[in-house]
DNA sequence: CCTCATTCCTGCGGGC
DNA sequence: TGCCCGCAGGAATGAG
């Protein structure tokens, strides 16, 4: 499942395939890809034909690519979302719902989303920064994120960690599968109230979140299923790195208690009972 | 403003 | 063998 890492992947791909290269032609096949674009899929082809793609861009969980329009293609791969980079003679994927052909007659990129989750939009005037995340915290790997700023705000909730961990308005990029992974290394258990949280804990769980964060991105982001690939359909290795999601019943790590699964906030966190308070 | 439950979607695996 | 159900979960939405 896309967190941080996976979309960074992705945007790393992207970057190396994409930019420079202008579009010649885009096809939509299922409208609901597009559904936040509200104008519809003729005015989303409309503003990005003719287009040359100029850089990529990534926050949290969300990634754009700025034209040379000043507009954006913002997009979000939800749960299942995947951008590939797929010769044209490349059979077509079963869920594939926008394909993005070039001038230069090169690969084509395609939207290809199971679920269907996720989507894409033209931003306008979107180049620098979207007005679709806009209402979107910055991520922890950004320069401009704060440390302080965060912490503060993290004790100022009147709710638990994790969901505040996941909550994209306080921090982006976070989700189930790191938000568990930092509060293992952080030996905090997710249940517990963020106000009650000493600075100090607050602090070394924000550096465990940067930490599995960045070691994620080296192992080019955690692939449970086909569902999660890189540009090129390749999975990541970080499945290996995981010491509690995931693992109900295995030995924790660090102390050997098996790791338990619990359902928290409509879906399942893994926690070790033992050293996690 | 804040917190939290609900909704969207498809494939897969378990139970009977 | 087949059917039903639960599960996976990010973010928008609306209720309280």
């Amino acid at each position: 499942m896309p967190e941080l890492p996976e979309v960074e992947t992705v945007r790393a791909g992207l970057e190396k395939w994409v930019v420079g290269r202008t579009i010649s032609a885009v096809e939509i096949s299922h409208p609901r890809s597009i559904r936040r674009h509200i104008a519809g899929a003729k005015d989303f082809a409309q503003l990005v034909v003719g287009r040359t793609i100029t850089s990529t861009r990534r926050r949290g969980k969300f990634l754009w690519l700025p034209l040379d329009s000043g507009d954006a293609i913002v997009g979000h791969l939800g749960m299942s979302g995947q951008l590939l980079v797929q010769s044209a003679t490349a059979p077509v994927e079963k869920h594939m719902h926008i394909r993005f052909d070039f001038a230069d007659k090169g690969p084509q990129l395609r939207f290809v989303d199971q679920r269907t989750f996720g989507g894409l939009a033209v931003s306008i005037g979107g180049a620098e920064l979207p007005k679709e995340i806009e209402h979107i915290g910055l991520d922890p790997l950004e320069e401009s994120f704060v440390d302080k700023d965060f912490i503060a705000a993290l004790r100022k909730k009147r709710t638990a960690v994790k969901r505040a961990l996941l909550d994209q308005k306080l921090i982006s990029g976070v989700g189930n599968i790191y938000a568990d992974e930092a509060l293992w290394r952080a030996r905090i258990r997710g249940d517990r109230p963020s106000d009650e949280l000493s600075r100090q804990a607050a602090q070394r769980l924000l550096g465990h979140v940067k930490d599995v964060l960045r070691e994620a991105i080296r192992q080019g982001g955690t692939s449970f299923d086909a569902l999660y690939v890189n540009v090129n359909g390749e999975s990541g290795y970080f499945d290996r790195g995981l010491s509690a999601y995931g693992r109900e019943g295995e030995p924790c790590p660090r102390c050997g208690t098996p790791i338990k699964r619990s359902a928290f906030m409509n879906r399942s966190s893994f926690f070790c009972p033992r050293c996690q308070r």
